[in-house]
Order: C-alpha cells, then sequence, then structure tokens
DNA sequence: CTGTTAGCGCATTCAG
DNA sequence: CTGAATGCGCTAACAG
C-alpha cells in the first residue's frame, strides 16, 4: 500500500534531469528549457510527487509557516480574527500553524515555546500581555511578531489593534450626548480579558469627568456569553431598578441583556438603554439593532498578516497600527 | 541582534558532551546518568535554545504536525470542530497547521496538497464531498485521514459524524407528533452545503410517508445567517401566511426566523411553530429557547483527534463513528 | 541552461 | 551509560 514516499531524486531519475532541476522547474527560478521543464511537470504529475517542505525549509532557511496564537475559539470574536490572518496570508502560499492559550498566560508561553520550534517565518499572537519568557523568546526570535487587538501597548515589533479605553471613553460621551445619566455596567469574568477592563475604565473615566458615575455595576463570574448577560443584568435590576442605561462588556453579554428585557417587558431604549461592544452580527439583526461599537477584527487579522509578509525581516523599532472604531448608533439607546 | 539560532551542538559544546546526549536529554529517552541530564538542561535553559522541530521530524520521519482542512470559519459551528480537535490534540503534543476551503472542493484540493507537504502525521478534514484528486492523494499518502460531521458515507480511513438524513427524518416525526400538519422549509444557499440538503430530504421523505409534504419553502441565495433566516421566513409568510410550523436549515437562520415574529408579533409556538438545527448557545438563550437539534460538534472533532493518535498507523478498512443527536425540546416548535 | 558538491539540524543505527 | 558515523529530502553556491 503505501510505499516509500516519491522524493525529488526518483523523479529526477525518471525524468532524466538532476534533482536541482528538478527542484527548479517546481519552485519555477532560474532560467529552464522549455522542454525539459514540460517533462519534469510530466513525471511529476505521473508520480504524483508531493514535495517535502519540512526539507525545503531546513534546506533553505526560508519558513512557510507562520505560528498563531489565540486565547479561545469559543468567542467569535477570535475566528474572525482568524479568518482575517487567513486572507492576508493567502498570497503567499504560508500556512497557519495555530495553537490556543485559553487565556492562560502560562499556557501561552508553552505554546509559543512549541510554535517557535516549527521555524516560523512569523508569529502572530492575539494580546498583548506576556510572561516575561514569552516576550524575551519572541523578541529574541529575531522573526518578525505582530500583536493583535489592543493598540495602547509597547510594540515588541508591529501592533495592530484599536484603543480598548478609547472606546469606553467613547461609549460614555455617547451615551451621555443621547442624554442618559443613570449609568450601570454590566460585565463578565475580567481576569482573562483585560481588554473588557480597558474600556471599563474608559467608560468610568469619562462619565467622571462628566460629574457621573456608575449607580450600579454587576460582574458574572463566568466567561462572556448571551447567557451571562441576561441573568447578569436581571440580578442588577432587582437590587437597583432604577438606571436608565446599561453599558454592556460586550455585545454577547448585550444581547442577553436584550432577551432579559423582552422576557421581562421592558422596551429597549424607551425603558432602558442597552450598549454592547464588538458589533456582531447578532446584534445587528435584532428586532432592534444593538446600539454598539464596532470592532474591526477581520481588519486586524488581515492588516497584521499583510504587513508582516511585506517586509520578512524584523525592521528596527516598533510599529503600531490602529484600527480604530465606529459607533452603531443602532436602537437600544 | 539576531545572532545565528542555537543549535544542538552548540549546547552539546558547552556542555561538554555529544550531540545525540543532548537529543536524548531534551526527548527524555534512553539511559541517562542523572548528573549529565542536570548539566545539560542547565545550559539548555542559559543559551535559551530552541529545538527545531523541522529536522527532528525530517531525521525521524516522525511528524508533530496534524493538517486540518475547514470550510469555513464563519459559521460558528467549525471553530467548535476546531475546538475539539485541539483538545484531542493536546495531550499529544502535536499542533495542528490549518486552511480554509471557503467551501470550494478546488480549493480543498489545492490546499490538502499543500498541507500534505508539511508531512503531517494525520490529516483532519471537514467534510466527506472531495475531487477525485484529493481523495486520491489522501488515501495514498498513508497517513491517518479523519473526514467530519457526517456518518452517512463510505470512509477514506476514519469518519466521525451524524447523520443528517436522520436528523430530518427525526424532525419531521417530533414535529408530527406535536400535531403540527402544515410544514414550511426556510433554507439558506445550498449549493455548497450538502449536509443542510440531506436533512431537506430526511425531512421531506419522512412528511412523504406520513402522507404530509412542504406546503411551502424557501431558500435564500446567501449563506446562513440570522439576517438570512428572518428575511427569508418574511418573505415566506407574505405569499403562504397559512403554515403553521417552519423548519429551518440551521439555528443562525432559525434564531432570524425568532426575530421576525417578535417584530410581526407572531408568538412562536403558539402562532407559528420554528425548528432549527444545531443547537447553537444563543438559540438556547432565546426568551424561548428555540426548539432545535443538537449535534455534538465539539465531540466531532475531540474524537476524530484522539482515535486518529491512539493509533497512527493506518488500519485497514475504514470506521465510521456515529456521534448521534438529540432533540431540544424547546419552546418554539 | 544544467549539474556537482556540500550542508541545513537532528535522530537512527550501531559500537563501545 | 555515551559517542561516531550516516542520512532524512531538499536547496545554495558555485561550476561548467
Amino acid at each position: 500500500m503505501h510505499a516509500r514516499p516519491i522524493t525529488l531524486s526518483d523523479v529526477a531519475q525518471r525524468a532524466g534531469v538532476s534533482e536541482i532541476t528538478v527542484s527548479r522547474v517546481l519552485r519555477g527560478v532560474g532560467p529552464l528549457a522549455e522542454g525539459t521543464r514540460l517533462r519534469v511537470m510530466a513525471v511529476v504529475e505521473e508520480m504524483g510527487y508531493v514535495p517535502n517542505r519540512l526539507a525545503g525549509t531546513l534546506a533553505s532557511a526560508v519558513s512557510g509557516l507562520v505560528g498563531v496564537s489565540v486565547p479561545s475559539l469559543s468567542n467569535i470574536v477570535f475566528p474572525e480574527v482568524l479568518r482575517g490572518i487567513h486572507a492576508g496570508l493567502e498570497a503567499s502560499g504560508r500556512q497557519a500553524v495555530i495553537g490556543i492559550t485559553d487565556y492562560d498566560l502560562q499556557a501561552e508561553e508553552t505554546l509559543i515555546g512549541s510554535l517557535l520550534a516549527w521555524k516560523p517565518a512569523a508569529m502572530i499572537v492575539v494580546g498583548s500581555d506576556h510572561t516575561p519568557v514569552t516576550s524575551r523568546r519572541l523578541r529574541q526570535s529575531g522573526i518578525r511578531v505582530a500583536e493583535l487587538m489592543d493598540c495602547d501597548v509597547p510594540p515588541i515589533d508591529l501592533v495592530v489593534g484599536m484603543s480598548h479605553k478609547g472606546a469606553g471613553q467613547a461609549t460614555a460621551r455617547h451615551l451621555i450626548a443621547r442624554g442618559y445619566r443613570r449609568f450601570a455596567y454590566v460585565g463578565h469574568d475580567w481576569t482573562t480579558d483585560r481588554r473588557a477592563r480597558l474600556r471599563y475604565e474608559g467608560l468610568c473615566e469619562t462619565l467622571r469627568e462628566g460629574g457621573l458615575g456608575l449607580v450600579a455595576e454587576m460582574l458574572s463570574s463566568s466567561v462572556s456569553s448571551t447567557e451571562a448577560g441576561r441573568a447578569t443584568l436581571k440580578s442588577l435590576l432587582a437590587t437597583r431598578p432604577d438606571v436608565d442605561v446599561v453599558v454592556f462588556s460586550n455585545d454577547d453579554m448585550a444581547v442577553g441583556g436584550v432577551f432579559h428585557c423582552m422576557t421581562a417587558g421592558l422596551r429597549p431604549r424607551t425603558d432602558l438603554g442597552l450598549f454592547g461592544f464588538n458589533g456582531l452580527e447578532i446584534g445587528q439583526s435584532l428586532p432592534q439593532p444593538l446600539s454598539t461599537i464596532r470592532s474591526n477584527r477581520y481588519l486586524i487579522g488581515r492588516l497584521a498578516a499583510e504587513k508582516i509578509l511585506q517586509r520578512i525581516d524584523r525592521p528596527e523599532g516598533g510599529e503600531v497600527i490602529d484600527t480604530g472604531f465606529e459607533i452603531c448608533e443602532g436602537e437600544t439607546a
């Protein structure tokens, strides 16, 4: 059945040329007689030869792999970033080797060690919080490193993201301008989501500057989910029914909040304002589209991949790309 | 800055031992004096040595990579499968190299060619529809191959999934038992989603056997989404307001249908039955949980990875694992 | 336009 | 318990 796999040398022999000639044909480099090219291609087809990229990479020190580290795949935001990365990588023919950290910096350290062992051409890591060991390894690797999502951090090499603190501030300004005064906050477990916390801080800061503050806040002990948003809003309103707008840590939580309102007979915006973060499809297709902030997740992934491939040797000094965000008016706040 | 990367030989020299000894220490094989082990480990730490897995794989012909091909990351179902795969791979220390086909069999052919070039220990492909070339390559590779999602297909090696036709049949039986008689179907673009079509066929078959049939059906021309479900149900009801239950191609579409009902003032179940497929979190956290069928997507991924690692050489004849499905009663049908 | 020589970094023999 | 020789499959550098 599975005989010894076919190698360059097998093809070369059969085609009556040297190995390097086959190699050149396959890579389309160097001057080549059209005749030999065709002959070699025919043999390649015929034998069903599959090149061994491991050997190629080892010999040329030019890798076709890109290491990617993401915190999770449960939150739809990260698959969207991955989609962007894939789109950005596509033209170059490079493949992503992915790992998941489960929001654990120690796991990230191990993961990034493993990924670096494949000698990737570049690393794309989601998040900017690392253990000292991870940071050192990434820096010392000498390859290009993109850190994604948050642009308020010092880059190892390239940072692509938005200002989460700025988003929190914009949320406060927007809602104050719309006339809301009695603010509440409903969040999920922050211990691993530094960006949610930054948005919270931005929100509070701007509220304070406007002489306001949160009249109530509640954090779910679970990760963000529609269910958590629904349950947490319910609890919060049970103790503090007098708030007029609730800012949620993200859209998943906010959609849950909208569902609670439907159940409880509260009209969004009219009886209670609800505001999210991310601009997910689900929020925008609610009977009343969710008021929220759109983060450009796909763009973040694509830009990072493109930028990195554009210059494959790491430049001096870092670069930060701010992909910005937009307020989606919606109909819930 | 980035000097020549440190190799085994550098470590060996510094530790005053041979390369192979360092190699053994790192892999934890063979008899080793505790003293040398500690000394080598110290040098490894000190130099920040990162093993080159490419070279290791080339030398040993034992790969630490697993190729994974998925149709898309936009549909939350596939990230969940990926999560399962990662979980199943975790213990073995293998890394997934991922590619996306965008539901295009030709793209899959190219992708699988590229993935095989990394000499993976195994391939996990989502979907069982392949071009002849792809099938031949997977078969000839000699490595283990898992095809995921659908269990009604002849396996190349291992198939892990559920019966989509069976799910369609179960849907019909369940809804007939609940007293529904005037059935409608709302779907998305099937041309690339053979499994949705299989469910549809199972549904129609069992309806026919019960002397019933679809009184109306409508397919959106776009891919599945909440928005498409909402718009398509709206159109369908405009022409056929007399249906008493609508079966959707999946939960995304069905949740959109529920949103339409909210807007139109139709009470789910009471005025119109709605039934989905997948059992996504979003459907279950609606004010009235969606009636649907739970597919075990995470399990499919995890089982596939585990099964494949359990026996890394491809056995004779194929195997099919049916992960089943369950009806979620819900409150919408 | 094509071939020869050498080596990428590691692991598998087989000796000691 | 440790080491020396050899080769994995490919490509860079230099001939011719």
